[in-house]
DNA sequence: TCAATTCTGGAATGATTGTTCCAATATTCT
DNA sequence: AGAATATTGGAACAATCATTCCAGAATTGA
């Protein structure tokens, strides 16, 4: 070791995934992340390798965001409201993103997960979390008596999985005023559950 | 005119969309149209202009498709098989394309809905048709009593098409096995319908 | 202080991108 | 048959792609 890195890593890699999320895999190059990140071509390829392995460390740095939505279903209070929470914050963020980003795990999945088994793995595993976080919730509601029992919570889980990746495929082409109707269809997965 | 298209223009067409749909927007270079369509490049440029007058064609062709997935909607016998029999399709022709290419219109809105209005214009009315057609279908079935009459057709509807819309990301990652789980989420979808 | 070592950032590389051009060819109309 | 016109397909284009290279700068341990 004779020369520490002059970068700060978590800010390289927050802009890194910034540009992915905004501009796709295919549609960022790699003069768009020496522009992002501030550095040049070779220490980005000596820190990173790769284009892929711009794009692994882009994945890993979203499931820690994942991660954070998971957690908030924790929180105290009614798990029917932590759960509606949920689906109205993703619909919230998507809607207001600038470009309408949508989710970065979402955008692999279609994008890049046929081409690449690692990033099909990585958002296989980002699914993954928010299932068994909402598959637990629900189950913490049963126990509770907030819920009814006459559900089974796995596919209550993965349907509510399944509507919040819907929408995020909907909200891109949304127009303004759609929010309500998005809304409805929140309520409408949420109604059997109590 | 003085001199007729030598190629069968539905046949390129056909080819195109094949192209696009296994490749994505990005992911498609004019060599691979040309290769997929025997064409020479100036043909195909000469015939539709540009990578994009290319790929509106693609989107223009695959609305046909939806077209027909709707219309199998009104055939006769229970709404409810109908409905059943669309998600299933759906489903089960993700499961089985190679290399799980998904729906094109559900891949276009993600990769290039937010980057061009046309295609996102393309897009949500593919999306209407469904929504549309499911809608009409909702109404018939709470006409015939075959439905019960205390839901909003409309907001069904959304709920069933954002369901297709998620399947269609989540396929993107699934193993096989995760059929059975995803036919649950469906019955799911269906139950509150009657 | 002086190698040894690592990082830095821009120049350079060969491949590929979408698009244009054009000479040769085929067809229609008179 | 002979203009007139459109199609054809491959060569050529500048721009951009991901990646490699390397000379100089910076830091460490001795």
């Amino acid at each position: 070791m004779a020369r520490p890195r002059a970068f700060d890593e978590d800010q390289v890699l927050e802009a890194v995934m910034e540009t992915f999320w905004r501009k796709g895999y295919e549609g960022t190059s790699a003069q768009d992340l020496v522009e992002a990140t501030g550095l040049g071509r070779g220490s980005l390829y000596a820190a990173y390798a790769s284009k892929d392995g711009l794009f692994a460390q882009a994945l890993l740095r979203y499931r820690r965001r994942t991660q954070a939505r998971v957690d908030r279903l924790a929180r105290p209070g009614p798990v029917l409201d932590r759960l509606r929470e949920l689906l109205v914050d993703v619909l919230d963020a998507d809607l207001a993103a600038p470009q309408q980003r949508g989710c970065l795990a979402t955008n692999s999945a279609i994008e890049r997960a046929g081409a690449d088994p690692a990033v099909a793995e990585m958002v296989r595993y980002n699914f993954t979390l928010l299932h068994q976080g909402i598959e637990a919730t629900l189950r913490r509601g049963q126990a509770t008596g907030e819920l009814r029992a006459g559900f089974d919570p796995a596919v209550q889980a993965l349907l509510m999985l399944t509507t919040v990746q819907g929408l995020r495929v909907l909200v891109r082409t949304a127009r303004p005023g759609d929010r309500e109707r998005f809304l409805a269809v929140i309520e409408q997965v949420l109604a059997p559950l109590r």
